[in-house]
DNA sequence: ATAATTCTGTTGCATAAGCAACAAATTATA
DNA sequence: TATAATTTGTTGCTTATGCAACAGAATTAT
C-alpha cells in the first residue's frame, strides 16, 4: 500500500536562500546516489530525517521470503525517515534510489532545537513538520474509518464517500487500481468485484475504469 | 473506542517554575469548570490546545440520535484539542468535565513560534508535542495492522502478538473488556467469542478473564 | 511490433462470520 | 445489600466472503 506524504512540503514558506542558510546551520551537505543504490536502511533508534533534493526514490519493505512491497514513493521535496514511519518494527525497510538523486540528511534533534541564525524560518519548519505528521495521522485515521466497517459493501461505500467529500463532488477518480483498492480495504479482490457489480446493479454507484459516481444516498 | 494520550507528558522535562513562566508567556490563565459542565465543543478550524491541570474530563461524541460515546478520558496533565484529533469531521464532539477541574488553553500558533523568555524549555515542549503526536500515529498504525487482517482469527492473533511483544512476555492482560476488543477489531462479538473458543481448543492461546497467554507459535 | 506482465471481470464451492436471541456471570450503582 | 446494568458464553440460521482458477483487456517492457 502506497502512503504518500502529499499533504504539505517540509520547506513551504521558506525561501531558497534561507533554505541554504538552514542547511549550513544543520551542517547538512547533499549526498549523491545512482539509480538502484540503497540510500539507507531503517533502524528504530535512528533519528535522522532524509530529504530528496533531486530525483526519485522508494521506501521498500523486504520480507524474509525475499518478496518486496513499495511502502512509499518519494519524489523531489519528499522527506523520509523512521520518525515518519509509525510502525513498531522497521525490519527490512530500506530506501532505494529509483533514479540518480541527491539526498540530504538532517539530525532530528537539530530540527527541534532552535538555532540562532535562522530562528524565524525555523519555527516555520517546525510548523510544517507538524502538519506533515498530522496529515499522515489523518490518513491513518481515514484508513481506520474504512477498515472498521464489517462488510465489503460498507467498506467500499465508506471509502467512496470519503473520496467524494474530498472532491466536493459525487464524481471522482480512484487514486489507484481496483486491485490496490481491494488491498487498501483489506478484502479479497474477486469478492470486492462481485460487490461492486451488485452496487452498480442496485443503482448506488456507477464506475467505469477509475471514474466513480455516487448515484444515490447510501444509508448504512 | 478509547484513544488515550498515554505515551508522554506535554510538560515532561519542564520544571514547575518554568511551566509557570511559559504560561505567562503564552498569556494563558487557568479556567475552572464544575463537574458536568461543557468545557468546549470541537471545531475543525480552532487551533487551541487544552491542558487539564486538575480534575478529570472526557471527550465525547454525540450522535444525531442523541447517543454518546466516550472518545477519550482525560486526567491531570492530559491534553486535548482538535489538532490531536485527526478525523475530518469534528461534529458533535465536546469536552465535558467529569469532576471539578481547572483547564488551560494555549494558542497552537504560540507554541510553534519561539518565545524569547523561555526558549530552552520551549524546544523541549515542541519535542514533547511531537512525541505525543507520533505516539498517537503509532497507535493508529497498530490499529490498522490489526484491522487489515481478513479473518477474526488473524485479527485476534495479530492483536495478541502486539500486546505480547509490548509486554515482552507471552502472558499479558487485556487493557479492555472482550466486548470492547470485538469493537476494536471491528467484528461481531459472538463470532469473536466462537473464534476464541476454537483458538483455546486448538491450543494456541489460554485466556481466563482478561489474562491472555500465547501457548504456541501462530503461523499466519 | 511482440512479448510479458499486470489488471479486470467472472464463477463454483466451502465456510467464516454476521445476526438474533437467550441465560448465566460479573460488575456497577443506588 | 439489593437491583440494575453490563459483560460473557452459547447456539441455529443464513449469507457474505475468502479461495482457487480462469480468460480477456489493458498496460508496460523489450
Amino acid at each position: 500500500m502506497i502512503n504518500t506524504v502529499s499533504c504539505s512540503h517540509m520547506f513551504s514558506g521558506i525561501s531558497e536562500e534561507n533554505y541554504g542558510k538552514m542547511m549550513s546551520c544543520f551542517k547538512s551537505s547533499p549526498k549523491k546516489y545512482s539509480a538502484g543504490e540503497t540510500i539507507c536502511f531503517y533502524e528504530s533508534k535512528k533519528r535522522t530525517v532524509g530529504i530528496i533534493e533531486t530525483g526519485r526514490a522508494v521506501v521498500v519493505k523486504t520480507f524474509y521470503s525475499g518478496s518486496q512491497t513499495i511502502l512509499e514513493q518519494l519524489s523531489e521535496g519528499s522527506i523520509f525517515g523512521e520518525v515518519f514511519y509509525f510502525h513498531a518494527n522497521t525490519d527490512g525497510i530500506s530506501v532505494i534510489a529509483a533514479s540518480n538523486c541527491t539526498v540530504r540528511f538532517i539530525d532530528y534533534g537539530k530540527i527541534m532545537k532552535s538555532c540562532h541564525n535562522a530562528c524565524e524560518h525555523h519555527s516555520q519548519l517546525i510548523e510544517n513538520l507538524f502538519s506533515i505528521i498530522s496529515c499522515k495521522a489523518a490518513e491513518l485515521s481515514e484508513h481506520i474509518d474504512v477498515l472498521s466497517h464489517r462488510t465489503i459493501r460498507e467498506k467500499l461505500m465508506a471509502y467512496f464517500q470519503i473520496q467524494s467529500s474530498k472532491n466536493n463532488s459525487t464524481q471522482f477518480k480512484l487514486p489507484f487500481s481496483l486491485s490496490a483498492l481491494a488491498d487498501y480495504i483489506s478484502v479479497d479482490r474477486s469478492a470486492m468485484m462481485r460487490e461492486i457489480k451488485k452496487l452498480k446493479e442496485e443503482g448506488y454507484i456507477d464506475i467505469k475504469q477509475k471514474e466513480v459516481t455516487l448515484l444515490k444516498e447510501y444509508i448504512q
